[in-house]
DNA sequence: AGAACATCCTGCTAGC
DNA sequence: TGCTAGCAGGATGTTC
């Protein structure tokens, strides 16, 4: 499902095939996906505008149109993106939305869950992250994400420091692959509680939490194969395979050889090693 | 107020 | 083979 690194490829691939292109038309199909508004409301706020730029939060994307409005993207798990050129001969099963470019190509929006969602916002500061949004934490890759913030935030938090890494008013974008990936390379347990954590412990988590997902962002985040994340032109990403604990119940760690072991972590998964991270 | 749980939903898998 | 129960998870709302 698609955290950070996931989102961020496709803001890129977005950034590079859909800015400078003109909305000619919209199609929603269905009503959940843009549940905040009226289905015939998107077309008329999106037809017209021009794409300026393509942003990211955390795990939502956010299409800045010349008009001052920005469009939202959150794909939860299941959500995916498109760039297509018609006739797409594809399977249409799952498709929610539909916007033709005036290059002729379309962005195809799927959804086989239907969590994701799309919504527009209007409020002013067009430049800046939408109101919508506010309550998010920083974002790790940004300079808002310090040490002294995670330092603030773990204090006052008795539960599992697994737990505040996916708290998206925490912090922005970390959910649970790359939660068990960044406990697994600061060498802390998921299950420590956050206001427990040393001053050596929490300069460790935050380094390893701007590494890993720079890492996963270069190999254009991670592709399981139960969990189909694609980017936005179909290719799949290259992270799954540095991935040194999730999903990898009953296997060697590759630093000690101990079996990997699972526990459940406010009801999710959470995968570490024993004997590296205490 | 903080923490944990239920909910939304479909596709896949394990077990009969 | 075919059925079903159970699981997966991000954010939100509810409950303790």
């Amino acid at each position: 499902m698609p955290e950070l690194p996931e989102v961020e490829t496709l803001r890129r691939g977005l950034e590079h095939h859909f800015s400078r292109r003109r909305i000619v038309d919209v199609e929603i199909i269905g009503s959940r996906t843009v549940r905040r508004h009226a289905s015939e409301e998107v077309p008329q706020l999106l037809v017209g505008s021009t794409v300026s730029k393509c942003g990211r939060h955390g795990k939502y994307l956010i299409v800045f149109l010349d008009s001052g409005i920005r469009m939202v993207i959150h794909l939860r798990m299941t959500g995916r993106l498109e760039i297509v050129t018609p006739p797409f001969l594809g399977d249409i099963k799952h498709l929610h939305a539909r916007f033709r470019l005036d290059d002729d190509r379309e962005l195809l929006f799927f959804d086989p869950r239907t969590f994701g969602e799309i919504f527009i916002s209007t409020t002013k500061d067009a430049d800046q992250l939408p109101d919508e949004l506010a309550s998010l934490g920083p974002d790790p890759l940004s300079e808002d994400f310090t040490l002294e913030h995670l330092a603030k935030v773990c204090k006052k938090r008795n539960a599992a420091i697994k737990s505040l890494l996916l708290d998206q008013n925490m912090i922005a974008g970390i959910g649970n692959i790359y939660g068990d990936e960044i406990c697994y390379e600061a060498g802390v347990l998921p299950t420590k509680r956050a206001s427990q954590l040393t001053d050596g412990e929490l300069a460790k988590l935050y380094k390893a939490t701007g590494q890993i997902l720079l890492k996963a962002v270069e190999r254009k985040g991670s592709t399981l194969s139960d969990k189909k994340y694609l980017d936005i032109t179909g290719s799949e990403g290259q992270y799954q395979k540095h991935h040194r604990v999730y999903a990898k119940v009953g296997t060697p760690c590759t630093c000690c050889g101990n079996l990997i072991l699972r526990v459940k972590i406010s009801g999710r998964s959470s995968y570490y090693c024993p004997y590296c991270q205490k």
